[in-house]
DNA sequence: TTGTATGCGTTATCAC
DNA sequence: GTGATAACGCATACAA
């Protein structure tokens, strides 16, 4: 039961015995048409259930209205979430969102970028995987004429638009937290010193430390610890140390504090009073471990929403000239939970 | 440094004085193009930064390559799991994917469906959302002459191609697990009965109760109970029973049993010793949770493998002939963890 | 093997 | 206000 062919603006027009640019003025809700045939029109493009191909009509606008993202993961709630406040606001302005997924590899990532290019997709929104710290491909974005927007992310050195977080205030909050709750040695585990987000966290747990007279250890700053069994593993290393930490601050991600968590049970520490953790973006698992854990809520959706009409409103301002490169950052929020609250009686 | 301009084939056909019909033919590596010239042509366009106008070849070719995805939350592991595999699957093929979140909202789920048709999709791949059972709407999507493959979540009435689970079997082999521990009165959190789905898996856990001879009991088989929430009051209702159950298989998903688990701690009810928990879906958080949570893998990714291959081998084999239905049924596994091991020494 | 001509379904630019 | 027509970029039937 299938129609093989699909009723086209002609179709309607041949009915109605009027011209096709009329249709497709009345379809496009032109004023430019009388208002009795307009009524007609659409009431036929109904009957025929007429739909509009959009393919045929972007390529004669030139523009696909579509948004390509590429992520690292599609399934960690904060990209998740990114992406749904993108969709959100794309879904009002007839965009639509093709999504990739980098794997955390700049080698994917690159293929993704050359598949949305190919698709000539009107914008690109990406957060960096990562590896790799040659841009060039983001580059080609740009020089083929193609709206870049980095978020969360972003490589400084490439002049885009960019909506992101302030890091630095965030790990502040979070270790000045700590520190009030009766914390002394709190080690970092840092992600990727070459992505700003994680030097700029680096730098608030730095200022943290500083502002209130506490020393800065080096062991127990643990690079690249990122990854769950990354954040495990310097986890170990940790709690096997002669004088350990009695937090751990692990500021690149949730996955992370996750890891050192397990271990910490698996080792017998007691979470909060033995040690305390902390972890960044608030993915939802944080709140159903044992500990709940204190994490940084990155208000994921808005940032989404955020990326989606900073795009919008370029392309309506943007006359011939250039993209002037504009930075949002989102002031993120401390979610105080039970894996930090040693001197407290809020504990769950 | 923005080219307004992307070149064109005509572009690479006047550079080198030839036609344009031999650029695209040398693009396509069709066969009928002298192989210096060939060469030569990719060379220039390789030069130039061409890039093939996806819009207008499948305007001309009357197709989309794009493949629209319909789930309830892009956000949970099984239907991100499932988007992973048909874009892997999509990837090779040089299809894309436009995804859209139905929030388990008819209403949405419509809206979503009207946007794929209007983008002229070659084929929607949906997982219904549970309210409503009118499904004109995935009719429509048939009468345009869109495939429509469902998978997971079906209208059993709607002759499509179909990708499911063995849902009976793996509900039978979970509750058999638990009447082997030592569960005597299982409780049973039901979904929606107006899907198969959630009837299949019903039927198993009568099933498994038949099998070892067990009492069915009315008042343990909790229907609607599919959300962490309607888990949690169900389980609430449940434990306050003068006879509570020592055992609830929350056969709707993972998210139900975490909120049983969640009344069960904040009870002091011990799980496994006192209440065994079983879930469905293998959500990532399952094996987090304290205690981790015994669950059935659907083999997620590659279901969506699955589906995408479906779709290519029939458009491969159809010619001018309809759809012949076809489901494709997939084996569960059962994942035991710590929830439901009772009698056991395997437990974490 | 290569070139010419046409159409995919729209929208924009002219005339009228 | 309406109609004819060109053009978006590509792929293909046909001719050469």
């Amino acid at each position: 039961m299938k129609n093989k062919k699909r009723t086209t603006i002609y179709d309607i027009a041949e009915k109605l015995n009027i011209a096709a640019s009329s249709v497709s003025r009345a379809l496009n809700n032109s004023n430019h048409v009388n208002d009795a045939t307009k009524k007609l029109i659409l009431k036929t493009a109904a009957e025929l259930n007429y739909k509009r191909n959009i393919l045929a009509s972007n390529l004669r606008k030139g523009k696909s209205k579509t948004i390509g993202i590429v992520v690292p993961f599609i399934n960690q709630n904060f990209f998740s979430n990114v992406i749904a406040g993108i969709e959100e606001a794309s879904y009002q302005k007839g965009y639509n969102l093709i999504i990739c997924q980098s794997n955390e590899l700049q080698s994917k990532e690159i293929k993704c970028i050359n598949t949305l290019i190919n698709q000539h997709v009107d914008c690109i929104v990406i957060s960096v995987s990562v590896d790799g710290s040659d841009y060039s491909h983001l580059q080609n974005v740009i020089d083929n004429g193609i709206e870049l927007i980095q978020f969360d992310r972003v490589a400084d050195e490439l002049e885009t638009l960019k909506v992101i977080n302030d890091n630095e205030q965030a790990s502040l909050e979070a270790v000045s937290h700590m520190i009030e709750q009766g914390y002394k040695r709190i080690a970092l585990l840092e992600g990727p010193q070459n992505l700003s987000i994680f030097r700029q966290r680096k730098t608030g747990y730095l200022n943290a430390l500083k502002k209130y007279n506490l020393p800065i250890i080096d062991e127990l700053i643990i690079e690249n610890a990122w990854t769950k069994e990354l954040g495990a593993n310097a986890t170990r290393r940790l709690l096997n140390l002669p004088e350990p930490p009695d937090a751990i601050f692990a500021s690149t991600s949730d996955f992370s504090a996750l890891g050192v968590l397990e271990v910490a049970s698996a080792m017998g520490i007691k979470v909060p009073s033995e040690l305390g953790i902390c972890g960044y973006s608030n993915e939802a698992f944080t709140e159903i471990t044992s500990p709940s854990i204190t994490t940084i809520d990155q208000f994921s959706v808005y940032m989404g929403k955020t990326v989606a009409n900073l795009y919008f409103q370029e392309m309506e301002n943007k006359e011939e000239m250039d993209v002037i490169p504009k930075i949002i950052s989102i002031k993120p929020k401390l979610i105080v939970r039970s894996s930090t609250l040693k001197n407290s009686n809020l504990k769950k």
